[in-house]
DNA sequence: GCCCCTAGTGTGACCGGTCACACTTCTGCT
DNA sequence: AGCAGAAGTGTGACCGGTCACACTAGGGGC
């Protein structure tokens, strides 16, 4: 193999082809696995190809084909760990069909941002999935262009997908309400929210299973906290929570609300889950480690990543109509932070 | 603008060309803002653009033009929040530079899957980023071809980068070093590491930084802990600490290692910082909202991921020489986890 | 009136692959 | 021997843009 690092631009079939005395169209066969190549050719061929350390060109394979074998993830943040797992997801469905996994972040809330961000992977050609749990993540599902094939990532929708924009979700509204009935079934009076921004106007989720179990259970239904995703802002909400003693049950729409919650408790001295217990979303990978660990909800992101690749892995190309791959259901992880409430006064 | 979403094939300049009655060159000086386009022309040609819902296609673009503004970030786990953070640098200094930004996860340890990823990325053209802090990332950045353009996020390296392929880094060595000093100077005898795996064959740099400290000091030498990268990593090296009563400070490899060892010392009914200190590395964003808060060292990760990709456009295109970009260097964070030592026996 | 220069536009080839089809051989059958 | 069909290979056009260059029309200097 030609080791010689010089600058000078990569083989092309052409380039091959005269290397091995036979026709571009000749290595283009060998390199596509086609049967009809007479054995000795190929062997040239190949030598040829080894020699001047020849590889197929990714963009002229897509401008020539047609279609690009290309996703791009358009995502709030690539730090929060849900939002990393559905990636990961992602990106491991798409490298087993030999897809090639683009990125995109929405930072900041501007609209001309998201909008600049949507259109630039709307000219890379091939897909897009969107996960849309946040309201950035909103706006950019709703700024791609109509006619470019996309899957949304998203919250428990109230009403089925609209037609030509799929979505793909856990039940995390089903999951909320579990976690709640759970709470109340160990004798609180009632459950608070720490909420994460919702993507839609109007509430999430989540929120909606929530305020369903308290509904249901006849428990007052306090207004939920507007949290954000991160530890800071638990704490926050938390010091609010801890200065109230009528509040012994704490939903948090995420682990790193909790962290943040729990710590604030802590400062407050209020203890968990002796005097209150608290509860996360998500089961990233500190909720087990946590002093007292967290109770939380397991939410099968990677699943949901693979998933979402799968649907828009069908629409982009309808000879694979790959059966919707399988999402593990919600599951409830009870740990130390939570317990039966407090004998009331 | 055109909204029949019909699935016809998307519009090229020479549709666009026949529909404002000009030749497909003139709309290609149209879409580049060339100077000499008669206004009224350019009108036309704009109105056929919105009317077709015109895109000019990234590839053919990338096709014709030679290279392709992409960049492949590879790394071994999207979830760990320093990765999640340099790459998250990375897309934001690539939006800037209007480049589009792939990623590959390294994932399993595989030899031949390593080798796989590369080359897909090595196909797209562009650049690659490799982050190179642990064995697979290592590997992936032996494994890119000559010639290839290519930048290495890693450890404080021993020497200086070869010719072809530059690094960027942190100075984590001296930040070890430098938490380490701190710990002594509170008293403790001797400081214990739990270490990340680390990239080189050799004894990483964090963990050469600490057992410099140490030797500088005359303190004993213990060996370092191998951890992981996980909570749950740092549990189980924890419990071997925990379980030996000279063991009085602990530095942690990040903070997730700290997170998982500051529950098992918790388990094993060592208090924090009153027997044991802790300290993690990196200054994730629960550091500062655990209980006890966690002294840690801050590192500017999304500062590093700017300055990967700066390096790497540069390569690219050597007319934006663009000037290294600054990272901030690593600063220690003293918070709740870390105090004098016990008085010994 | 001639020429030169510039502004504005069009033509052909090319980037690196693919596809559709035409062209040679060779083999096997009548 | 003659011919059909398959195996093996080559030619031209195309994907959607760009580049280099040629061309036309209009304005100013002589």
């Amino acid at each position: 193999m030609n080791v010689t690092g010089h600058q000078r631009r990569p083989a092309s079939i052409r380039d091959v082809a005269t290397a091995a005395g036979v026709s571009y169209q000749t290595v283009s066969r060998v390199i596509n696995d086609h049967p009809s190549v007479k054995a000795a050719t190929r062997e040239r061929v190949l030598a040829a190809i080894d020699e001047l350390g020849f590889r197929r060109s990714a963009t002229a394979l897509a401008l020539a084909r047609g279609r690009s074998r290309a996703v791009t993830v358009l995502t709030a943040d690539t730090t929060h760990y849900g939002y990393a797992s559905i990636l990961q997801g992602i990106e491991e469905a798409a490298r087993a069909a030999s897809h090639t996994v683009g990125i995109g972040v929405l930072e900041s809330a501007a609209e001309t941002a998201v909008a600049a961000v949507v259109q630039r992977a709307a000219d890379t050609g091939g897909g897009v999935i969107v996960i849309a749990y946040d309201p950035a993540g909103v706006r950019a599902l709703n700024a791609v262009p109509a006619g470019l094939p996309v899957v949304g990532v998203v919250e428990t929708p109230a009403g089925p997908p609209t037609g030509d924009r799929p979505w793909v979700w856990t039940d995390d509204r089903e999951a909320a309400y579990e976690a709640t009935r759970y709470l109340l079934s160990l004798g609180h009076e009632t459950v608070h929210y720490v909420a994460i921004p919702s993507g839609a106007r109007r509430t999430g989720a989540r929120s909606a299973g929530w305020r369903e179990a308290l509904r249901e259970a006849g428990a007052p239904q306090p207004r939920a906290l507007r949290g954000g995703w991160s530890p800071a802002d638990g704490h926050a909400a938390g010091r609010r929570l801890a200065a109230d003693p009528v509040v012994t049950a704490i939903l948090c729409g995420n682990d790193d609300l909790a962290l943040g919650v729990l710590r604030a408790l802590h400062e407050a001295g209020r203890s968990v889950p002796g005097e209150v217990s608290v509860t996360g979303f998500d089961d990233a990978p500190h909720a087990a480690h946590l002093t007292p660990s967290l109770t939380t909800v397991r939410l099968d992101f990677t699943g949901l990543g693979r998933s979402a690749f799968a649907l828009l892995h069908g629409m982009l190309e309808e000879s694979a109509q790959s059966a919707p791959y399988p999402v593990a259901a919600p599951e409830l992880v009870v740990r130390e932070s939570s317990g039966v409430a407090p004998a009331r006064d």
